[in-house]
DNA sequence: CGGCCGCGTAATCAAACTGTCATCAACCGT
DNA sequence: ACGGTTGATGACAGTTTGATTACGCGGCCG
C-alpha cells in the first residue's frame, strides 16, 4: 500500500489496534487524539488518507471534516469515518460532509483495509500498481516503464511520475501548484515555472509516438491530460 | 528442490514425518510448535516456504498467516496450510487469508511435495531447479551452468544466483535493496553500492554473448532485465 | 604456507537529471 | 495595434546517481 494514514481517534486502544494493523501492511502511520492535533498534522504534512472518528470529544469529528473540505489545501485527502453504532442519521451526514466512505465499530481489520484500498484506488490510483492504458500509450508501474506502438519510451524520474499521474487523472486540469503537490510531493519549495520544464521534457519524451498531444495547456489554469 | 521451508506444527509425530519427508528431497527444514516459536524463527531467517497447521494451541494457525501477510517483510512468502478436516469453510478461509495452497490431513508426502513443488515454482521460482531460458540464454540450476549459442558462459557464484534471480522475475524493476533481501538472502548488512558492482561483473560474464544487453538500468528505481 | 579467487568497499569518473533563469512567442482585453 | 500577462523553449550549473576501477581481506587449494 505504502500510503500516509492520519489516524484521528481519542480512545487510545482502538488508536493503537489501528496503528499496528495499518503499519503491519506498509502504510506510515500519524495518530492525533483530537481534532486540533489533527490540524497540526495535516499542517505540517499532508497525509494520503484521513481515518477520521465521528465522535471526537467535542463532537468536532464532523467539524473537522467539513474544515478539511473547506480548505483547498485540504479538499482532496479521502476521509473515511469510523462511526461508533450503525445509525443511519450518522451515515447520511457523514457522507453528505464528505466522507468517502464510513467504518462501523467494531470492524474487522480486513473489511477496514479493503475500504481503505478502494477509496484509495478511487482518489490516489496512482498509489497502486496497477497497469495504466491511455489512447495505445502504456505504462507499468512494476516494470517502470512506458511504451506505445511497440516502442517503449525514455523517460526520466520526475517525467515518469508526472505522466503516471497524468494518466490517472486524465481529463481533468490540474494547476502549476496542484502538480507540484501530487507529483512532487507536498510542502516542497519549488518555482511553479518549473512544472512548464518538465511539462515540455515530457511532451518531447512522449513526441517519438505522438502521444505529446494528449498533454494540454489550458491557459490561466495550469495542463490537462486528454483526447482533445 | 534445495528451499528453506517452516514447518509450524504442534503434534510432534507429524512433525517429525514432514522433516524426514522435506529433507529427504533436498530441503532444508526449521521447525516450530506455535505461533510465537514461529515468527521468532521467521524473524532470525526468512524461509523460502511456510507450512502451516490450521489448528494450533489457541487456533493461532489463521492468526499467524494473516500476520505475516500484513508484515512487509513476509508478505512474500508462500504459506502452505495443513487443515485437518476437508472443511469447506475452513478452506475458504484460510485461502482468504492468504494461503497459496492448502493440504488436507491425512496426505501422502507425495501430493505435499507436488504442491510444494507448485507453490514455489509461482513464487519462488528461483528456488526450484528447473531449467531457465530468456531469449537464447540458458541457465541450468543443477549443473550450475549458464550458455548461449552453444558457449558456456562463465560466471561466479554471486553472478549465477543474480542472474538466476533475473531470469525467473523479468520485466520487473528491482531496488538494489530488494535484489539484496533476494539474492544475498536478508538479514544480510552489505552496502547497497556493492550490487552496482556485481551487476557490472553479470554484464560482463554475459557480454560474450551478447545478452548484458538484457539488464537495463533504471535510474531512481534500481535494474530490470527484460527484452527491451 | 603461499598464491589465487571471489567478494565487498571505497574512490574516482562520467552521465543524467533537476531546478532556475532569461528570452521569445502567443494571447488577452482594451 | 498595444501593453501586459502567461506559456514555451533553450541554456546552464549544481547535484545526484550510476559505472568503473582499484584495493584489501579471507577462504580454499595446492
Amino acid at each position: 500500500m505504502a500510503a500516509s494514514i492520519l489516524v484521528v481517534e481519542d480512545e487510545p486502544a482502538i488508536r493503537e489496534l489501528l496503528a499496528i494493523n495499518l503499519e503491519a501492511q506498509g502504510s506510515t502511520v500519524r495518530l492525533a487524539e483530537s481534532a486540533e492535533e489533527a490540524l497540526a498534522h495535516v499542517d505540517r504534512e499532508l497525509p494520503d488518507l484521513i481515518l477520521l472518528d465521528w465522535m471526537l470529544p467535542g463532537a468536532s469529528g464532523i467539524e473537522l471534516a467539513r474544515r478539511l473540505r473547506a480548505s483547498d489545501r485540504t479538499k482532496d485527502v479521502p476521509i473515511i469515518m469510523l462511526t461508533a453504532k450503525s445509525e443511519e442519521q450518522d451515515k447520511l451526514e457523514g457522507l453528505e460532509t464528505g466522507a468517502d466512505d464510513y467504518v462501523v465499530k467494531p470492524f474487522s481489520p480486513r473489511e477496514l483495509n479493503a475500504r481503505i484500498k478502494a477509496v484509495l484506488r478511487r482518489r490516489m490510483p496512482q498509489a497502486t500498481e496497477d497497469l495504466v492504458e491511455f489512447q495505445g500509450l502504456t505504462l507499468d508501474p512494476v516494470a517502470h516503464r512506458v511504451s506505445a506502438k511497440g516502442k517503449s519510451l525514455d523517460l526520466g524520474p520526475t517525467e515518469f511520475r508526472l505522466l503516471h499521474f497524468f494518466m490517472t487523472h486524465a481529463d481533468r486540469v490540474y494547476s502549476r501548484n496542484q502538480l507540484l503537490d501530487h507529483v512532487w510531493g507536498d510542502h516542497v519549495f519549488i518555482e511553479e515555472r518549473t512544472v512548464d520544464v518538465h511539462i515540455r521534457r515530457l511532451r518531447a519524451a512522449l513526441e517519438p509516438t505522438g502521444h505529446e498531444k494528449y498533454i494540454h495547456t489550458v491557459r490561466g489554469a495550469g495542463y490537462r491530460f486528454s483526447r482533445n
